[in-house]
DNA sequence: AGCTACATTGCAAACTACGCAACGCAAGGA
DNA sequence: TCCTTGCGTTGCGTAGTTTGCAATGTAGCT
């Protein structure tokens, strides 16, 4: 559909795995040589590969810097990130960081679990997650305003993923009111049957929810009672983020 | 000079910094808007932009992916995660981690410190940095095989940014030898006159250097004299993380 | 309902980007 | 030393991709 932009694609992933000669750029694409210059030459003004003192063409800094600009919240993501391998080491669980960006609930770090069940999980950093199957998603639904919790679910299709889903609007409300009221929530396998969640809220300085920290694992290496037993260190890892970015937790009433 | 190409670059540029919907992007782009959502569609088609609910575009995953790829190591930089940002607290000075990829080394994590430097400091995570003129430079090619360092410096052309560059093939072996002696590396305003460094190396399970870890400061927050009163919390970090990936200090000599 | 604003598709024209061929350059062998 | 080989680079005419237009589809708002 747009042939140049396709093969500038496939020059990038290709630059990404392993250093890139000339040749084999033009072999792999199927084209002229002068043809793979000029498309490295293009990507290598924005940054996007870097040519090495060898002559190779390598991933540019200028997408791992797009990468971090748009997982933004670099503020975020600094001052979470020694607390989530804590919290990874003193559970032995998958730990994510979601956070609310515009319209959606992204991936913005993950700390792998060394058990075999890291991999199996769909979870990637950058990827949207499901805003109404998942803890994350409705941890923070729970704490948002009407307004935004309205304006968040305006252009979601319900999708019944599996058996306990909540796949409906009311159905969700009630589960976010409960959500609301204790603080934290689970995904009893709402979007993949054998993934067990519990999530915990992040505030800012206003005491905003803008994130929210889970513990993931999938059923075979822990059910949701045993995840629910790391509940004390998951919040108390929430508790700490939100105090780095300057969250009080008791709002001094007005004397 | 591929004009499409730089059109699709600018359109992931812009979608990195905020949302993004079709007419803004063929405005800014001065085309017509089939021409840019054909752009966007492609880009959508290898998940270097998502598309959201909304129907904006927003930077995507697949590019996430590709950096984290690129920065491979993904081992090295799990598990010097939490031992990086556990230095940065303890001296409050930047820290840096630097691996030696193909023939070049490349920043493959950063932890600022909060002082107010961390702005002025030219490094980003995967640019490349200087391998005569700056500490991790040093410290890791003072710790390869003949054979491979005369590789690394083959295709370099020497350069001398300040006053003390070591600039010359000669002066440089000099510099390495009293480096490989004892251990660790500085970096006196090499590259750029006001940004000191010390930095140690990180060996992996065979006891290969492949990588180093660096304390990092201007002037003005820290003369090299009192970077150096943190070697041995910096050597203490590197040791920790060679442990991490294996490495055993003591071979243990054959009875 | 009708309107407006937006995204999307088909098609012919035009301009971009393609392949060719020639050149420059460095490394290695005779 | 010269020749050969392999690689990257440049200029140019043409083929073909990509572009803009116009029409259609879709959703939100009054």
């Amino acid at each position: 559909m747009a042939q140049s932009i396709q093969r500038a694609i496939n020059l990038i992933r290709l630059a990404a795995e392993h250093p890139l000669t000339l040749s084999e750029a033009s072999d792999v694409l199927g084209v002229h040589k002068s043809t793979a210059l000029r498309i490295l030459q293009t990507l290598e003004a924005a940054r996007f590969v870097r040519k090495t003192g060898a002559g190779t063409y390598v991933f540019g800094s200028g997408l791992i810097e797009l990468s971090e600009l748009a997982l933004g919240s670099m503020d975020l993501r600094q001052f979470a990130s020694a607390h989530l391998r804590v919290l990874q080491r003193r559970t032995g669980h998958t730990v994510h960081l979601a956070q609310l960006t515009g319209d959606e609930i992204v991936y913005v770090d993950k700390v792998d679990s060394p058990a075999f069940d890291a991999v199996k999980l769909p979870s990637r950093v950058g990827r949207a997650v499901s805003i109404y199957a998942s803890a994350v998603g409705k941890v923070i639904l729970a704490h948002l305003s009407q307004a935004e919790r309205d304006r968040l679910l305006s252009h979601v299709t319900f999708e019944r993923y599996t058996g306990t889903t909540f796949a409906d609007r009311e159905a969700l409300d009630a589960e976010l009111a409960r959500v609301a009221e204790r603080g934290w929530a689970i995904d009893d396998g709402e979007h993949d049957a054998y993934v067990m969640c519990v999530a915990a809220p992040i505030r800012d300085s206003r005491g905003q929810v803008i994130a929210a920290v889970s513990l993931t694992a999938i059923e075979v290496i822990a059910n949701l009672d045993q995840l629910k037993e790391k509940l004390p260190l998951l919040l108390e890892t929430s508790a700490l983020i939100s105090q780095e970015l300057g969250y009080t937790p008791e709002p001094s009433p007005a004397p």
